[in-house]
DNA sequence: CTGAAAGCGCTTACAG
DNA sequence: CTGAAAGCGCTTACAG
């Protein structure tokens, strides 16, 4: 190893180079240490100290779908969180694809810090050698989740007042237990509400085009049986809607409102901006790379359950 | 190590596990260790693998903005073109960074079998211990880069073709290369066709958003100095421009024609449907992941130049 | 065709 | 406060 022109021992640099110098390396020594490693541009080999430590220092999230901004939220607050001590890769499953279990098996063998799992397949158990946090996983064991009941109540509400009695949902077809939730969540505050939800279910892949093409096909149908709203499982589903009833000069909210999830931040610019159950993907980011550095550091933390809210905004007349 | 179970060394389970056991070890005895391995669900640690071999199977690619549907594209060519032989895993610069050197550092602690750097900073260097291919970097050595001057010159002959005289660019306020490239090419292709290039440059992030900010500022100035189309360096800046023009009631392409760079997926659905460069993301990713493979292998590949051309839709009159 | 052994570059008890 | 040594789990010449 080129560092020990300090003239100490390997050990000695080991313990400068990991910050465990403290008390253990005298400073005049540890200064030679750290100016040799400067000079030679010299950085611990990732492998090696993997191999010796037992495990690293990356940190490694999957993900579903690195198009949709959501999870760019996500990223952001799981870099912020983690800072510097943890290295940030991401994994990206196929397009339209929940993380399954093989995905975390692949990254296990990297030996990693913890394993971050964004939205996994339903019944997924995600069990490995490393720590692992899943996000966004209603049911799954020590998931941080959203608690989309105040956000839906409210939504459901605000349609109520409104004065909307049959409205219809237009669901992801994604595999994620999420989408379950919401549609669960969302018809029976729906019924308790005295609002019927249309029985011609729609769903689409999770991109404006794809939402937009699906609603074109059932739109004339759901307004010749009543339908004066639509809620959508996504935003980005949403925008479909919006591009669907703007396409036929359906205007919103007048004769359809249009309401989402996420509250993506072009949610407030689109046309009409839209109403959306604000689902905070930088705070889940946050608040599982929270979960996972307290795993790392032994204080188990409980499992939070992120509050979300309702965002009315011009698609449904607020 | 468990596997030994099958009776065998070390050695000879590594050599049946790498593939390397033709020739090498009696069949029995491959299948015996086959068996084993797939009994115990062994799998082959990376960080071992890594510090013995030298190196490893990882192949990282660093990305500076994954919100952007043309990275998605990017993502999936090289993840279909370098397959099960390697892992793919991605790393996102901060928000409106391009990726620099330090990156690629940090990267190479992990002994990846290569590194591919998509729209780095201008005048990065990039040079590592392993082999790096960037990607979208005029000026950079050995990047993959697309052909830009047939699209661009198809751009403005057609905006010629249809009448326009005085035009206006929106650049990115990226500082990859890759812009300044576009700008500078279409400037000179306008100069040689007798067209003007309004002298009130603007540029924005390469969000919808800012874009639409940025333009409603100079729109009228646009307008009253005569211009009568605006070319977009990026199609989600150009989607800014019809936001603008939009809101303002101003009709596109009857008052403004509107054209931007990269054929997104959703360019084809906008309203009006958007002109644009096609840069094909995919065929980018597929070919800098075929010039890695090709460096691994030893058969140094010429660096490949993508042809663009012009998608002409209804945002020009098309 | 098969196995014993060295070595990859670190970290961490353990002596001094 | 410092260093010699073992060991992390593999791979790969090298003997047999």
């Amino acid at each position: 190893m080129v560092a020990e022109r300090a003239g100490t021992s390997i050990a000695t640099v080991s313990l400068v180079v990991n910050g465990k110098d403290r008390g253990r390396v005298s400073v005049p020594i540890a200064t030679r240490v750290r100016d040799a490693v400067e000079e030679l541009g010299y950085v611990v080999d990732h492998a090696a100290s993997t191999l010796a430590r037992g495990s690293g220092d990356l940190v490694v999230l999957i993900a579903p779908d690195l198009s949709n901004p959501f999870f760019a939220e996500v990223i952001r607050g799981v870099r912020d969180t983690i800072g510097d001590r943890f290295q940030l890769v991401l994994s990206v499953t196929e397009r339209g694809e929940q993380p399954v279990d093989a995905d975390v098996r692949r990254f296990e063998r990297l030996r990693p810090a913890g394993i971050l799992v964004d939205a996994p397949a339903a019944g997924a158990s995600m069990r490995a050698s490393v720590p692992v946090v899943l996000l966004d996983a209603p049911g799954g064991l020590g998931a941080v989740n959203y608690d989309l009941s105040p956000g839906v109540d409210a939504l459901v509400g605000h349609l109520r007042t409104a004065g909307h009695r049959r409205v219809a949902y237009l669901d992801g077809t994604s595999r994620a237990a999420t989408f379950a939730v919401r549609r669960t969540l969302f018809e029976e505050a729906c019924t308790a509400a005295g609002i019927a939800v249309s029985e011609r279910g729609a769903s689409a892949d999770l991109s404006i085009e794809a939402a937009a093409t699906t609603v074109s096909a059932v739109l004339d149908a759901w307004l010749a049986s009543g339908v004066t709203a639509v809620v959508a499982a996504a935003d980005t589903l949403a925008y479909g809607v919006l591009r669907a009833a703007a396409e036929r000069g359906i205007p919103v909210p007048e004769a359809l409102a249009v309401a989402g999830f996420d509250d993506l931040p072009s949610s407030s610019v689109t046309a009409p901006a839209l109403t959306s159950v604000a689902l905070p993907g930088a705070e889940l980011g946050r608040a599982a790379a929270l979960r996972l550095l307290a795993t790392l550091d032994g204080t188990e933390a409980p499992a939070p359950s992120l509050p979300t809210r309702l965002v009315p905004r011009a698609s449904t007349g607020a």
